[in-house]
DNA sequence: AGCACGCCGACT
DNA sequence: GTCGGCGTGCTC
């Protein structure tokens, strides 16, 4: 048998190798497989097998692992997402399935899993080496269907090894408990649903209990473990069977949530972006949670996917359920054009206060007003929740001459203050010079500049001694990933709240007095197509924190339209407004977007190269933007590929991948 | 992604 | 004379 491998690289090809061990294609395809390649042991996924051909001389499988594996129409799923994406699909199926661990022993219900021909030949083959396995497969012969474990009076090894070796594999365990749920009838069986409630939770309870009455599963995605582990709190109550599934749980843990998917015997899972691919067996509702958040698209490394296109090709036969308070201009429009349907919603907005106001002066935005208000809700013993664009202290550090930023001797960065009383310090490197002197003009008369998470903490401590401040920012959840006590921190403790974007997706806050936005201008800034979108769902969510309490939003330029917008609450004219503009520059959701970096050390060559990359997509149906000069790495260019229609996109992209060109291709970025 | 090969600058 | 830097190309 050939035996194709999908190795852990990033190409597009898979690899043949050999294996007679006699085992059935149906025992190898969908299991991690070890090969000799290029001088070294890797582990790859076989996806597919065919009889040997005659000529092949071929390095052979080393080993095939036990499960858990990958069941065909996965692979194809997962080959889906890859063509979509123009990513490599070797890496996807490695670094998605979980290793074999040791698991502890669950009882089984154990079934044939090759025809039966292929059966009878190898129990008559292995007799004599084998009987205890023999034994087990005659007595599977006898059954109809599926058998329990115990009752074939066998050592455990036996059938382990028959698991392994893929003539037998375990089947459904006991059936899953059904409630008596109806299905809701305000919501379709199938196709798209956008669900625009502030508050889906109650919604998303229903639509499980509804899955599981039909025994069939649903998954739900949070765009972030943390907000994944909310969702599991408050939906597994008084839920029994679900899991919760996301990359930082352990191999053992995620292989078991794997298992029981392929199995059947799991009625829900919720999770983030990879519990897309878990084996579900029959899958009737997918929900896709803060539809508009970027953090369903993979952006850190390859493949490069969004978890809800994915959700989308994977939804074939059930309800794909978007659900946001703000949706994305893409899901929009797909309403609008009928594709997606609009959920009932229940909740009314809620009725609140806006408020636009400019700030003292550039560099202080609390305005006394401000002070003043903030310390009479505090009086009347309600919270108060601030957004802050930045952490740190100050910033900015420039030269009073010349008024350009100081940059690190090291490696080229502005320089920041990170700490109240601190001195200047590179953020990236940590290198803190004795004197900050300018590079351009030599000065060392140097102005610290704005405002950060810290330098507010510190003036409200000043306007309110006697509150309690809780900071939520990068510094203060230390990995990034806020820990259930931080958030209960948040909900019980503190008067003041304040935080970077990281605290619009914090828990709805009680007694909340005063929501203040600071420095709103910052966001609207940012080179970035989606930025007024981008702040739009900011402000509805840092909001939503604050239930009915008004909202000021410090901004120099009070009448923009946006700020019109989201006080009216007219989102859908915010939208008209929106998909004009994207639609008069082909940005999504009008045209498809593709990014492409160019790496390469030497200048006159990344020049020419980049005059190769141009040539390689030669289609007038594809534009190419650029390059542009990566703020970071400046050995780096960036192309922007934009086309009305998606294949001749995903076409150029192929192209420049097999060019041999030293490039990274992102289809759909979530920033350009 | 690794890993080996190959071609150019600073050392014993 | 070599060591080792990176740029280039290949892997069943």
């Amino acid at each position: 048998m050939i035996v194709a491998v999908a190795l852990p690289i990033p190409v597009d090809t898979a690899f043949d190798f050999a294996l007679a061990d006699g085992r059935p294609p149906e025992a190898v395809v969908g299991r991690r497989v070890r090969v000799r390649f290029s001088g070294t042991d890797l582990w790859g996924i076989a996806i597919a097998a065919r009889p040997e051909d005659a000529a092949a001389s071929l390095e052979p499988v080393l080993e095939v692992a036990p499960p858990p594996a990958y069941p065909p129409d996965l692979l194809e799923f997962c080959a889906a997402v890859c063509r979509d994406v123009c990513a490599p699909l070797g890496l996807l199926l490695n670094r998605t399935l979980p290793r074999a661990t040791r698991r502890s022993p669950a009882p089984r219900r154990i079934a044939l899993a090759a025809p039966l021909s292929d059966v009878l030949a190898y129990a008559e083959r292995m007799q004599r080496r084998a009987p205890r396995q023999v034994a087990a497969l005659r007595s599977l012969l006898a059954a109809t269907g599926a058998v329990a474990e115990t009752d074939l009076a066998l050592p455990r090894r036996s059938v382990d090894r028959l698991i392994e070796t893929g003539w037998v594999a375990a089947a459904d365990s006991a059936p899953v408990a059904r409630s008596e749920a109806p299905w809701p009838e305000e919501w379709p069986r199938r196709g798209r649903a956008l669900l625009t409630a502030e508050d889906r939770m109650a919604e998303y309870g229903r639509l499980l209990d509804a899955v599981a009455a039909d025994g069939r599963q649903a998954l739900i995605l949070a765009p972030e473990i943390l907000l994944a582990h909310r969702l599991y709190r408050r939906l597994a109550h008084g839920r029994s069977e679900g899991a919760l599934y996301h990359s930082g749980l352990s191999d053992g843990a995620r292989g078991a949530v794997w298992e029981r998917a392929a199995a059947g015997s799991l009625p829900w899972v919720i999770g983030t972006r990879s519990a897309v691919f878990l084996p579900f067996r029959d899958l009737a509702l997918i929900v896709v949670d803060e539809e508009q958040d970027s953090s369903h698209k993979q952006a850190d490394r390859l493949p490069y996917f969004h978890a809800r296109r994915a959700a989308e090709l994977r939804m074939q036969n059930g309800l794909l359920v978007l659900g946001s308070a703000a949706p994305s201009a893409e899901t929009a429009h797909a309403v609008r054009r009928g594709e997606v349907v609009r959920a009932p919603t229940r909740e009314t907005t809620r009725a609140r206060s806006w408020e636009f106001v400019p700030p003292e002066s550039p560099g202080r935005p609390l305005t006394e007003d401000l002070v003043s208000r903030i310390g009479r809700v505090l009086e009347a013993g309600r919270r108060v929740v601030i957004g802050v664009p930045r952490r740190g202290y100050f910033p900015a550090v420039l030269c009073r001459a010349c008024r350009r930023p100081i940059r690190c001797d090291v490696c080229g960065t502005n320089l920041s203050v990170g700490e109240r009383g601190r001195g200047a310090a590179c953020p990236v490197c940590g290198r803190a010079p004795a004197v900050a002197r300018c590079g351009h003009c030599a000065s060392t008369d140097v102005a610290f500049v704005g405002y950060g998470t810290l330098r507010i903490e510190d003036e409200l401590r000043a306007h309110a001694p006697k509150a309690s401040i809780l900071r939520v920012d990068a510094d203060a959840v230390e990995t990034g990933s806020p820990t259930d006590a931080f958030l209960e921190r948040l909900e019980e403790t503190a008067d003041i709240v304040l935080g970077t974007a990281m605290l619009a997706k914090g828990p709805s806050l009680a007694r909340v007095g005063l929501v203040i936005v600071l420095d709103v201008d910052r966001r609207l800034a940012v080179p970035d197509f989606r930025a007024r979108e981008r702040t739009l769902q900011y402000l509805t969510s840092i909001a939503a924190l604050g239930g009915e309490a008004p909202v000021v939003v410090v901004t120099q330029s009070p009448d923009r339209s946006v700020f019109r917008f989201v006080q009216s609450g007219d989102y859908e004219g915010f939208l008209d407004s929106e998909l004009a503009d994207r639609e008069a520059f082909s940005y999504p959701p009008y045209g498809h977007l593709a990014r492409v970096v160019l790496t390469r050390n030497d200048r006159g060559r990344r020049e020419a190269d980049g005059i190769r990359l141009r040539q390689e997509v030669a289609e007038a149906s594809v534009s190419v933007l650029g390059p542009a000069r990566d703020a970071k790495d400046a050995r780096r260019a960036v192309f922007l590929l934009k086309a009305e229609r998606r294949e001749f996109l995903l076409a150029a992209c192929g192209r420049l991948r097999a060019s041999g060109l030293p490039v990274q291709v992102d289809v759909d970025p979530d920033r350009p």
